[in-house]
DNA sequence: TTGTATGCGTTATCAT
DNA sequence: ATGATAACGCATACAA
């Protein structure tokens, strides 16, 4: 069924239709509703070739996230960017890259105004700056800009879709994992963080880390240690939260940032002795996951929550398509024998 | 670059522009030559939607799997298909299900040769019956019908894609879940199969499993178990392998039929005690999962292995697009903890 | 041997 | 409030 017939069946031109069709008024209720039905009984479908051959328009999408180098963790997400819009970008999908400091609230707020002021078609954002993401958010919904979110969600806020892990849920399996381990019930959960940072992702995954052992009535001693890189002695407490786990002790780190805590470990040769879960497949903990220092890494495929990010926008404003608004991200759990064969 | 911009710069109608990119004669040398330079020149790309509105032709895909009932582990790809499905079918694409009995040969052949008489501009096959996939595979080759495969790959056999996760990682995989569980090192791998079955895809999880021992050199003991569904005695055999299992003991059934195993470890009140790793997340085994029987499920995640499939057929077929000729599928641990959350 | 004209289905502009 | 029409890029029937 195309426009055409149902304007004939209608007895209406095919611009009244696509009047109707798009919403875009001056129309009687009357024709309206006579289109609607006839729409519906047909099931019309729109052809896309034709709709694409007439817009035959660029669409850019806008992606924001923070600075990276070759391995940092933000680095996979914009390799999955990449790919995606390769894919689609015969359908006039265009990119443009931002990049913000990534605890730096002013360079964000600089950042995202310049995002603004391209007026993209879509945003993805990586939405790692709390306070002045919501604002950003606030902004795409006034601005109508659709905006997906990856990494995180903004609860609250309005967007089309939230793309990310159960941050929670990996927490939980993290504790299986270890628990499973038969390790000693002395747990160290060890957050390693940049100065400002204050992120709900890692207080999800901690959150559902404990819980595991409090819905099992587990009696575990948890000893949670915070560590900040930037810290003049950071070196140093890292030496010595190593120099303190026993054989048997089982560290969680709840961030990328294991490979810090692996390395020290590694270097007093207890390499094997303590088990150790962390997260994100970022060069420096595959190598110590190599070295059966670390035991699992979880897996938040950040490359395939960027493809994803952008095949969500695609869908929707080149397709018109629905889109799932929340998409959960597999919990992949990485070991030394499954490594060469995720990456 | 459009087929008219080529005709302004040759200096001839479009008309001769395309009569040269079709080679459909009637162009004098000459004019041939100089229309081509130009072609090459600017790289000319045909527009992919302007062509396919005026050629106005539908894609049928077939599909050929194993007939299922409602919670069959094969009814899960199929959604994904239909989702799939539903998100391109305005670019033309159809779908034709067919369905063979799962371990008759006869009638494999029978429905191969239905659907290459259907002849499909596309096939999405489950190779589960090797030796006549083998030969379906090498006529879609001669009749030039781009091929994917889910679920086992068909290596040898020509396709434009194969889809599905790596079976002796997955095996390894769980080999250390049990042995991080700090099981007894008595181990027994569980084969339960239908009568027919030679499933390269249970060779590989077993052949991944073992060597995880081997490569680590751990002392276990393993028992082999093998137990076919209709075999007369199944039940009996079934429950006297639970009578046999002790606390601490570990159990591997690398396949989705693993309930049949838990439901007899649930029924003596043995459940939690014996460590239990198996495939897929049918209802049955998300059932001894949640009552703590089954410890750990590979999920496979079928539905997107059809999801994929599709896809990979509509971006050759439609977008004339390079696709990946292996698709890795995540290998997802799942646990009582996570399992809401994932299906 | 070559050029012209028409249509595919949709969108958008302009006239009525 | 509604209709007529041009345009997107390509394929092709038909005219020259």
């Amino acid at each position: 069924m195309t426009i055409k017939e149902i304007a004939e069946k209608a007895e209406v031109s095919v611009g009244t239709v696509d009047r109707v069709l798009h919403n875009r008024g001056d129309v009687s209720k009357k024709t309206r509703e006579k289109v609607l039905r006839i729409v519906q009984e047909g099931n019309y479908e729109p052809n896309l070739f034709a709709r694409q051959l007439v817009l035959n328009k660029a669409f850019t999408i806008a992606s924001l996230l923070p600075k990276h180098r070759k391995d940092d963790y933000w680095a996979y997400p914009e390799q999955g960017i990449r790919q995606s819009v390769e894919e689609v970008k015969s359908f006039g999908i265009r990119n443009q890259s931002f990049l913000f400091e990534e605890e730096n609230e002013q360079d964000f707020e600089k950042v995202a105004k310049k995002v603004l002021q391209s007026r993209p078609d879509g945003l993805l954002l990586a939405p790692v700056i709390y306070e002045k993401a919501r604002w950003l958010a606030a902004q795409c919904e006034q601005e109508r800009i659709p905006l997906v979110l990856i990494d995180s969600d903004l609860p609250g806020s309005s967007k089309l879709a939230s793309i990310g892990q159960n941050a929670y849920q990996s927490g939980k399996l993290a504790a299986k994992l270890l628990h499973f381990s038969g390790s000693n019930p002395d747990i160290c959960v060890t957050n390693i963080t940049h100065r400002n940072e204050n992120n709900d992702v890692f207080k999800q995954r901690k959150k559902g880390f404990l819980s595991y052992f409090e819905e099992h009535s587990i009696p575990v001693q948890i000893k949670e240690v915070n560590l900040k890189v930037e810290d003049g002695n950071f070196k140093k407490q890292l030496g010595k939260l190593a120099v303190a786990l026993q054989e048997g002790d089982a560290v969680f780190v709840p961030d990328s940032k294991i490979h810090w805590l692996a390395g020290e470990v590694h270097a007093q040769g207890k390499s094997g002795k303590i088990r150790m879960v962390g997260y994100d497949l970022i060069e420096k903990n595959k190598y110590y996951l190599q070295t059966n220092t670390i035991d699992f890494l979880i897996n938040q495929k950040p490359e395939l929550q960027g493809y994803l990010g952008i095949q969500s926008l695609y869908k929707f404003i080149v397709l018109k398509q629905q889109v799932q608004e929340r998409v959960f991200i597999p919990i992949e759990i990485v070991t030394k024998e499954n490594l060469e064969f995720i990456s």
